[in-house]
RNA sequence: GGAGAGGUUCCCGAGUGGCCAAAGGGGGCAGACUGUAAAUCUGCUGGCUUCGCCUUCGAUGGUUCAAAUCCAUCCCUCUCCA
C-alpha cells in the first residue's frame, strides 16, 4: 500500500456526508495496510436505468478514489430485483426486466462507468448469482433478522404510514436484499447517497446477524440538478449525462445557478478544497462567476472527454455566444428546386418540432437570416448559401 | 367481502352540458437586460392548408342541435371498514 492511514482517511472524507462508524474504518484501513489485503468497496446499482448522469457520478468518484488507494470495487447489479419488479409507487409501476434486458443495461453501464472507474480494480457481480438460489426456508430466516417496527423507521415507510399510504410486503424485502448482497460479498465498506442510509444500515446488522464483520458505511450528498433546487434525475430533465456531447455537457454546466459552483467543484472535480474556498473568496469579492463556471466546465468535460475536447468546447462556446459567432458544425439543408417557405425548411431539417412552433418563434423575433431578423414566414431559393439562426443555439446552413 | 374517492393537455392541478384547445402553478422555449445558456422582467407554450379547420380530457359505446362535463360497460389507481 503506497498511502497512509491518514492520507487515505483524508481523501475518503473529502465530500462524504456521513461514515459510520469512523473508527472501525480506520480500523480497516490499519489492518488493510498491515497485511496488504485491498478492502472491499460495494456499491449497489438499479439496472432498470442505465442512463448515468452527474448525480450517480459523486459515488463513482468516491469509488474511483478508493481504487487509488489501491482497493477493490464491487459493481452490484440488482438484476434479481429488477426481473421481479415493484408494484409500489404511482407513476412507475417499476417495471420487470428480463434477463435479456437486465443484461443489455449493464453493457450500457460498463460503457458509462470506465469513464470514472478503473476497470483492472473493478468487479461487476450480480444479485442475481445468489439470491436466485435461495430456498424459501432461507428467506424466513433472512426475514426473522429484522422487526416491522425497525423496518417502520426508514423515513419513507414511517412517512407513508403515518399519512396511511400503502406500502408492499415486498418493499420491506429490498433493503434485506441489499443488506444480505453486503453479506454475500463480503464487504467491508459500501457507498451510497444519503437516500440510502437506512438500506446500508442494515447491511451492518445482517452481516452481523451472518457471524460477520460489519461495513462501514459512506454516504454521500445527492446533488442538485441544472435548476439548483430539485435532485438530479433523468425524469426531472436537468441532469447532465456522462454520454452526452462536450458540447452538451459545457453548456448544460454553464447554465447551472451560480449558487452551485463551488458544490459542483467539491463534488464533482478534483480540484482541492482550499482551492475551492479561494474560488468562493474572489466570487464574494466581485470576480466574475461565469469564468469559475468556464473551469468547472472544463473540468468536468475533461474528467468524460478529454481535455482537447474541453479546449475546443470552450473556443466554440465564446464565439458563439459572447462573440455571437458560427459554432463548428451546423447541419446543412440543400433547397432542390425553386423556392420554399422558411417555416418547411426548418421542419424538414427537423429543428424543430412544428410548423406552429416556428412561426411562434418567428412571431417572438427569434429568427434571423444571415443575421437580419424576420418578422413573417418568408420563402427563399437555392443557389445562395444562408445562415438561418433560431434563439440562441440553433443554426442551419442553407444553400 | 362491504363502503367510498378518483383517472384532464409535458408534470401538478381547476373545470360538472354550450362563453373550453380547457383557469392557475411548475417545467420548457423566446425576447429584453446582463456577467453566461446565472439572476430578474415580459411573452409564448396541441396540430394544420392558421381571420378557418382538425385532434385531445383512462377506454369503448350511447343520450343531445351541442359532452372533459350526463348515461352504460370496461380498464386502472387510491382510501376507509372487516
Amino acid at each position: 500500500m503506497k498511502f497512509s492511514v491518514d492520507e487515505q482517511l483524508k481523501i475518503i472524507s473529502r465530500g462524504a456526508v456521513e461514515i459510520i462508524p469512523e473508527e472501525e474504518l480506520k480500523k480497516k484501513l490499519e489492518r488493510s495496510v498491515k497485511e496488504n489485503r485491498p478492502l472491499r468497496v460495494k456499491w449497489g446499482a438499479d439496472p432498470s436505468a442505465p442512463d448515468i448522469h452527474l448525480g450517480h457520478t459523486v459515488p463513482l468518484r468516491k469509488l474511483r478514489q478508493f481504487q487509488e488507494l489501491g482497493h477493490e470495487v464491487y459493481f452490484l447489479i440488482g438484476d434479481f430485483t429488477a426481473m421481479i419488479g415493484d408494484p409500489t409507487g404511482k407513476s412507475e409501476t417499476r417495471k420487470q426486466l428480463t434477463r435479456e434486458e437486465v443484461l443489455r443495461n449493464a453493457e450500457t453501464y460498463k460503457q458509462q462507468i470506465f469513464k470514472i472507474l478503473d476497470p483492472a480494480k473493478t468487479k461487476i457481480v450480480f444479485n442475481s448469482e445468489w439470491c436466485s438460489e435461495m430456498k424459501f426456508s432461507d428467506v424466513l430466516q433472512l426475514t426473522s433478522q429484522y422487526s416491522v417496527a425497525r423496518m417502520l423507521e426508514r423515513d419513507d415507510f414511517a412517512k407513508r404510514y403515518k399519512e396511511g399510504r400503502s406500502i408492499s410486503i415486498v418493499e420491506f424485502m429490498y433493503p434485506l436484499i441489499q443488506g444480505y448482497d453486503s453479506v454475500a460479498l463480503k464487504a467491508d465498506i459500501e457507498v451510497g447517497g444519503t437516500e440510502q442510509k437506512f438500506n446500508l444500515l442494515v447491511g451492518r446488522d445482517l452481516q452481523t446477524a451472518y457471524g460477520q464483520e460489519p461495513q462501514v458505511i459512506l454516504t454521500v450528498p445527492i446533488i442538485e440538478g441544472t435548476d439548483g433546487v430539485q435532485k438530479m434525475s433523468k425524469s426531472l430533465g436537468n441532469y447532465i449525462g456522462v454520454s452526452e456531447t462536450p458540447k452538451e455537457i459545457f453548456g448544460k454546466v454553464m447554465s447551472i445557478p451560480d449558487s452551485l459552483i463551488t458544490r459542483y467543484f467539491e463534488l464533482l472535480t478534483d480540484v482541492t478544497l482550499e482551492k475551492i474556498r479561494e474560488f468562493e473568496n474572489r466570487m464574494k469579492k466581485g470576480e466574475n462567476p461565469r469564468d469559475f463556471k468556464v473551469q468547472l466546465g472544463q473540468a468536468i468535460v475533461g474528467q468524460l472527454h478529454s481535455m482537447k475536447d474541453a479546449g475546443e468546447v470552450l473556443t466554440e462556446f465564446e464565439r458563439v455566444f459572447k462573440e455571437k459567432g458560427l459554432p463548428d458544425n451546423i447541419p446543412g439543408y440543400t433547397i432542390v428546386q425553386g423556392e420554399r417557405s422558411i417555416v418547411d425548411i426548418v421542419i424538414a431539417a427537423g429543428l424543430v418540432s412544428s410548423k406552429s412552433e416556428m412561426r411562434r418563434l418567428i412571431k417572438q423575433n427569434a429568427v434571423s437570416i444571415d443575421g437580419e431578423k424576420i418578422t413573417e414566414e418568408i420563402s427563399l431559393s437555392g443557389g445562395k448559401e444562408r445562415i438561418i439562426k433560431i434563439g440562441k443555439r440553433i443554426f442551419l446552413k442553407v444553400k
